[in-house]
RNA sequence: GGUGGGGUGGCCGAGUGGCUAAUGGCAGCAGACUGUAAAUCUGCCGGGCUAUGCCCUACGUAGGUUCGAAUCCUACCCCCACCA
């Protein structure tokens, strides 16, 4: 293979990049030596357990479209063949097996997401998708157990974290060989793609050092890994979730509105290396941005950028832009209820709407029952729990607990809007009768 | 296979016949204060209702004893420790 001089120039900042960002945790020694040598074929996992990613699954990718900017090949694995295992732990029941097709339609699903922040073009660096059903699935027993696991002691598994804090609750047979599974994954990526690198979260590192050695037992060759923090925000809560449930990519899951709130209320604590991993600028310009925080945290600078730059990558400027406009209306301390239509429009358009017959709301509809409708409370218990702390407002009026929802709460647009708390909005829509 | 310990609400962890929808901590939600931030303080935190009360569901599973069980008995399932 033929590297331009520009890619020798580049590769080596790989891990300066990651390290000078916060998003190098650990790394194999020997790596800043390869990849002064060239660029480099890298790949990094993921589970096709959902038709979508997950905002918590995002620092491997840009890992990948880091690798990629710099002159190296991502690949990404779907785990069609380690997710029909599945990881038992913490699990009550057996997890189903997934019908092939699934795992198929979920890739696809994920692919066109990950083209967001990878190129998948037919270059020398573009990026590949690969589904290592495709290789495990043909694999047999015996097979297996001669010609992998015959290069792993148990001592050396005994040895590694992943099996050892899970020594006192147990760990099951099949968990307890995941690793030789990844190995195999890796080594097998080495022999196919010149896949010489595996990138993850530092949870994986004994995975990935496993595949390390079993390339290097079997087959000679020298691999190497890398991995990066695991993203959690200062106050210890999972990073990528909220009250809602996880933050997906898929606006049909998580409207762009929402995936622009989820970041925009950022801590101003995590909001600096949010900046650093989940965005591609440059230092010199997140530097800035957070002076400018500094001047003035009340006008939320750096939230800002994190939350339209992300945004307009999986979303799109418009987005961006609708989310914005409800966003002003909806926090910018008028009273909706001086709206107009167009604007309520908007702002319907953004924030979860359920629609309500024209029926109902000519009898009026008890709060209870409209928060209930609406998903802001998910029993009549909790909304009247709520309500009696006065915790769900009604078009921007703290409603009570014999509050009636009728026509007379209609803004321009045919809409009611109900809030819970200060963030969370929600519309109840009269559909249009024929 | 033997012996001992254990399975409680999202998690951790009290409770060993009625006062227990079940102490406490964490997480979560809301209120005050703010900046759609943090910290702090306060309230809530299984569900339903014709609601100062009533009903349902819940303490591994299935039965049983009792006026009454998370608490006692039996069987079963699972986990842990030591022994074999």
């Amino acid at each position: 293979m033929t590297r331009t001089a520009a890619f020798w120039a580049h590769m080596p900042s790989l891990l300066e990049t990651l390290s000078g960002r916060g998003m190098l945790h650990d790394a194999t020694p020997d790596l800043a030596a390869r990849l002064a040598a060239g660029p480099i074929t890298g790949y990094a996992g993921f589970d096709p357990t959902a038709d979508s990613l997950g905002v918590g699954g995002l620092m491997p990718v840009m890992g990948l479209a880091w690798l990629q900017r710099l002159g190296g090949k991502p690949l990404v694995v779907v785990g069609g063949g380690t997710g029909l295992i599945g990881d038992p732990s913490g699990k009550r029941m057996e997890r189903p097996m997934m019908p092939d097709e699934v795992i198929r339609a979920n890739a696809a699903a994920i692919q066109t997401q990950l083209s967001q922040f990878l190129d998948f073009g037919a270059g020398a660096t573009g990026a590949k998708m690969l589904n290592n059903a495709d290789w495990l699935a043909p694999v047999g027993l015996l097979e297996f157990l001669r010609d992998t696991g015959k290069h792993f002691t148990v001592n050396y598994m005994l040895q590694k974290e992943a099996v050892k804090s899970r020594m006192d609750t147990g760990i099951s047979y099949t968990e307890f060989s995941y690793m030789l599974v990844q190995a195999y994954d890796f080594a097998h990526l080495a022999a196919t793609q010149h896949c010489e690198l595996q990138l993850g979260g530092s949870d994986q590192w004994g995975n990935i050092t496993a595949g390390i050695e079993l390339a290097a037992r079997r087959d000679g060759r020298k691999l190497h890994g890398l991995v990066m923090p695991l993203l959690t925000t200062a106050s210890g809560t999972k990073f990528g979730k909220t009250e809602t449930g996880n933050v997906w990519l898929d606006p049909a899951k998580t409207s762009p509105y929402a995936f622009h709130q989820f970041w925009l209320q950022t801590e101003d604590v995590d909001a600096e290396s949010m900046l650093k991993c989940m965005t591609f600028l440059k230092l010199a310009e997140i530097a800035a941005v957070m002076a400018q925080h500094a001047l003035d945290p009340g006008g939320r600078a750096a939230q800002r950028r994190l939350a339209d730059d992300v945004t307009t990558r999986v979303h799109g400027a418009d987005a961006v832009r609708r989310a914005t406009d409800a966003a002003r209306i909806l926090f910018g301390g008028d009273d909706v209820r001086d709206a107009d239509a167009a604007t309520l429009a908007v702002v319907a358009g953004e924030v979860p709407a359920t629609e309500i017959s024209r029926h109902d709301l000519d009898s009026g509809i008890p709060i209870a029952d409209a928060l209930q409708r609406s998903g802001l409370a998910t029993s009549k218990a909790e909304a009247r729990r709520g309500l009696a702390g006065a915790g769900f407002s009604v078009n921007g009026v703290v409603a009570n607990e014999s509050r009636v929802v009728t026509t007379a709460d209609l803004l321009g647009d045919g809409v009611v809007l109900l809030r819970k708390g200060k963030r969370s909005w929600a519309a109840l829509r009269v559909h249009r009768e024929g």
